[in-house]
DNA sequence: GCCTCTTTCTTGACTGCTTCAAGGGAGCGG
DNA sequence: CCGCTCCCTTGAAGCAGTCAAGAAAGAGGC
């Protein structure tokens, strides 16, 4: 759980107004990373009880614009959200029950960003999704083949 | 133009059977990669002239299910389909317009498909998105700095 | 500390993609 | 050609996310 004052300091730094619904929309992010909209509208309600369902969408679209949050969405997921910005890390997401993980890059900076033939784009950023099995549910179906594309629905991490 | 003998081939392998709809919507994902799923509407319609809205929904989850189809979506983007499968390959995609051109395997399969630390995920794809703008996005917008995470909403391919 | 301006939050309704459900119709094996 | 099963059509609903109008709360100057 992050310093109050530090949620506010990177507010100001972002040239973002200080307010309640703010700071407790982005210390919910940092405490829980990966959580979908509903589930954050549910943590930040521990933290204000008042908020409304429409302030945790905007204040979540004003901190990915500024980047003090990152969003990501897995196949077959809804919009999730986490504070761990600016590292280029990856994710390891649970076809079974939609677990999303952090990773590091795996093969350096360099190399991952780099596409073999960038026909012309101008490439910032590369993004990267590992999907498989967590343990649990790896055990839960020794045998049984992946389902090809996600079967993920809403997975609560 | 894929040959329909070829299409209706691959239907059967995949134990599906045979219908017009099928067909029409499978030939339209390989004319027109990375289409959505309205588009592939219009498209299936220039050769099945009825088939109805439903029944694109419906073909296309089956043939993703079975693997004849790939769905993708980007961040922003709704589903997406393309008719290339078992190749591992990847999407560059442009922030502006949302243009989506394929690219081959940037470091190859091993240490693509690897992540660091798997923390006991057993993975199965590794799927990567490289972000930027195409040529035409970045010369209308020279000096702009890109906007942060992505703000393709429905570009059309 | 107070005032004013601007930004942001609350409330309520709505959009658009996708899915659910019921019944008629078409493919496929015999 | 027959019958069984699966598939497609029609119509409607679900749900994440967005739009809009007015009230409330920051931020800076007096």
């Amino acid at each position: 759980m992050p310093d109050p004052a530090e949620l506010e300091r990177d507010l100001r730094t972002a040239g973002l107004r200080v307010t309640r619904p703010r700071l407790a929309v982005l210390d919910a992010v940092h405490t829980h990373p990966h959580l979908d909209t509903e589930a954050l509208i549910g943590a930040a309600r521990t933290r204000l009880a008042s908020i409304s369902h429409q302030a945790v969408y905007d204040v979540l679209r004003v901190l990915t614009d500024t980047g003090l949050v990152r969003r990501i969405q897995p196949q077959g997921s809804v919009a999730r959200y986490e504070a761990r910005v600016g590292d280029n890390h990856h994710h390891l997401v649970c076809r079974g029950c939609g677990a999303i993980v952090d990773v590091d890059c795996t093969v350096g900076a360099a190399s991952c960003l780099t596409p073999s033939d960038d026909v012309g784009f101008a490439v910032d950023e590369a993004e990267v999704v590992f999907w498989g099995r967590c343990p649990n549910c790896a055990a839960d179906h020794p045998t049984a083949t992946p389902p090809s594309p996600p079967d993920v629905q809403r997975g609560r991490p």
